[in-house]
DNA sequence: TTTATTGCAAAACCTTTGCATGTAT
DNA sequence: ATACATGCAAAGGTTTTGCAATAAA
């Protein structure tokens, strides 16, 4: 399912980034779970019952890097409940829109490329030249696992 | 343009709230700049120079009020430039979508059936039961007076 | 009068930053 | 050795809340 090979060191060095404990192993983390989205605060405590902790200020300041160097997605899902944390997955490079169920956080990714013509459709005939879109819908979908407030994905 | 009237007491208390002067003073702001976007701060600093100041935190709480009670919809512009606030603006009716200028705030607002039909489809090949969704395109305009960091829109 | 609303200050969140210590190269 | 990264605690920005004072019904 998942292509990307494992995270090595030279993952981080070729982006510029020394390859420290903390930067490898919340790498790691995300490479052991395509697909799925964490929040700062997730990631620090999935990672917290490790031998040596990882504080959050470093969870931050990595996440903001692996974004910043594409290894990374970062999202805001705010519907109307309004969570207003970023959460991150693993940048698989395909670019996807998402679906977030409102009662057990499920996300469902999707690609429409009928969507992604009308955007720069639009945008032309606004006079914008595109850079980027955020598309989120909120529903409630239909796990038997549903209804409890689960956090990943 | 607006075929909305101009805000009366019986505006709020239809909907349950009292009439008290700076529920009316932030519902009239709204009427009269529909189109327009605008974070509470921006809505505190627009009306401080009144007589009577009202309290941000009167803002945040009337902003939320109209909101849940559909006289305002709120969204969250949120580019790779990670601006965090809530974004209010008058409920017109209309559903529609916006496309934001990186460069100076201005708000284009755009509805598109192809993509509203597209997301019901997607929504309902992956089983969900649609709520509600967020899109929201970025890149620059080509307007005259763009680049200045200019606020509402 | 009764109940809702306001304003203020304090707290709650999420995220970023300063700085001294520690680590990769 | 040198430059960069970490952890902690403090600070930042936005939004919410407790509470006594105030205003609407």
């Amino acid at each position: 399912m998942n292509t990307n090979q494992n995270p090595s060191p030279s993952n981080l060095r070729n982006i510029g980034l020394k390859a420290t404990a903390p930067r490898l192993k919340i790498l790691d983390f995300f490479y052991q779970n395509p697909g799925a989205h964490y929040s700062a605060e997730e990631v620090f405590m999935a990672l917290a019952q490790e031998d040596r902790e990882i504080g959050l200020a470093t969870v931050y300041r990595v996440l903001t890097q692996f974004e910043q160097a594409g290894l990374l997605l970062r999202s805001h899902f705010e519907s109307s409940k309004g969570d207003s944390r970023a959460i991150y997955e693993l940048n698989e490079g395909q670019h996807h829109d998402h679906l977030v169920c409102l009662d057990c956080g499920h996300v469902e990714e999707f690609v429409d490329e009928a969507i992604e013509k009308r955007q720069k459709d639009i945008a032309k005939t606004l006079g914008f030249t595109l850079q980027e879109h955020a598309l989120a819908m909120y529903g409630h979908c239909q796990k038997k696992n549903c209804r409890n407030k689960l956090k990943p994905d």
